[in-house]
DNA sequence: AATTCGTGGAC
DNA sequence: TGTCCAAGAAT
């Protein structure tokens, strides 16, 4: 093994994070293996969200189904529901498709192989890697935005990020060992989420600063360098909060993919357009004594959307069509995303709040 | 290669 | 307040 691995290792097995879907060192070196299907739920979660938001989602997926099999065996509203909040929806309608493969066509067992693993839905690069490594003890190169930070680091690589994947790829490839690959590939994770950090890294408490082509020669916080960002335009729209004389609201369900594919919604305007959306009430989805009711912003990952909120009132059930009427009690396990629970609490200050 | 996908926390 | 960014994937 090349000595920054093994000193990477060391580190980990010393300072190694505790998480609900991880084996530590010391179970693994004792022949404790991580269930393929924990590791999988928790990295198709992980994918672009912090741990701490992770955590009690997967906690409630692996309370409610603890297996593929009883996940593929759910229905895909129970697990829109039980996403509600996490973001990146696509993720679980992948999450249920994978699901179904793997109890129906594979015999519940996750494929070993990194080929075997891509040709899941929602399992790319990074995730067929990671579970080929953590869950197989396969020599996968585990690349995450973590290891893209420590390794442009470690070999001073100044390409621009999407550019230098595949030179990142092949270092991570080359000093990943063939002994405890798992624990290696969470170990170059963790040290960039604690030590190689993207300010003002710890690099005196570095396990392998001593291999380190950027402390050496100048400074690690410019790596690594990345492609310049678009502008996030603002969009706007109004949403309208109706309310039955029971205090139910009136639901809709959004298309099937695309923003928010197949989550909840209150009746909107339009807001895809660039330029303004209609934000008056003259927009509404059916006569009502709507009211202004505020407004809310929201910011997604490449616009920002500013929506004027109506109400109204003691609307007849049967004026609105195609969708539903969600009681109070019902409205918070709703497959609602947080920009439609913001706009709500804004016609409905109280609707999300404890019972 | 460039876009489209959420959300919340840190600074 | 604005900016970055967090275990990326699909198209």
């Amino acid at each position: 093994m090349n000595r920054r691995a093994a000193q990477l290792l060391q580190w980990y097995d010393d300072h190694h994070r505790l998480f609900p879907w991880r084996v530590t060192p010391s179970e693994r070196a004792r022949g404790i293996l991580a269930d393929p299907y924990r590791v999988w739920l928790s990295e198709i979660m992980l994918q672009q969200t912090t741990v701490e938001a992770v955590k009690p989602y997967f906690q409630a997926f692996v309370a409610r189904w603890p297996t593929v099999g009883a996940l593929a065996a759910a229905s895909d509203d129970d697990v829109m529901r039980a996403w509600a909040g996490l973001g990146y929806y696509s993720r679980a309608r992948n999450l249920k498709k994978c699901a179904e493969i793997v109890a129906n066509e594979l015999n519940g067992e996750f494929p070993s192989t990194i080929e075997g693993l891509k040709a899941l839905p929602g399992i790319g690069d990074y995730t067929a890697a990671a579970i080929a490594a953590i869950a197989f003890d396969r020599p996968a190169a585990v690349v995450d935005g973590n290891v893209e930070r420590v390794v442009t680091r470690l070999f001073a690589i100044s390409t621009p990020l999407p550019a230098a994947k595949s030179e990142i790829r092949a270092k991570v490839q080359a000093i990943t060992p063939t002994n405890r690959p798992g624990d290696f590939a969470q170990g170059m994770m963790d040290l960039g989420a604690m030590i190689c950090t993207p300010r003002r890294p710890a690099c005196v408490l570095c396990p392998v600063n001593d291999d380190c082509r950027v402390l050496g020669e100048g400074d690690p916080e410019l790596y690594p360098v990345k492609a310049p960002k678009k502008d996030r335009p603002v969009r706007q729209g109004a949403a309208f909060v109706a309310i039955s004389s029971s205090g139910s609201v009136f639901l809709r369900k959004r298309p099937a993919s695309g923003l928010l594919g197949g989550m909840a919604e209150v009746p909107c305007t339009d807001w895809t357009a660039r330029r303004d959306g209609d934000t008056s009430a003259d927009a509404a989805p059916f006569p009502a004594r709507w009211s202004a009711s505020g407004s809310i912003s929201h910011v997604f990952t490449h616009f920002e959307l500013r929506l004027s909120v109506y109400r109204a009132e003691n609307v007849a059930e049967k004026i609105a069509d195609n969708g539903w009427w969600a009681s109070p009690d019902e409205l918070p396990d709703e497959a609602l995303p947080t920009v439609m629970k913001k706009a709500i609490a804004a016609a409905i200050p109280d609707a999300f709040k404890a019972a």
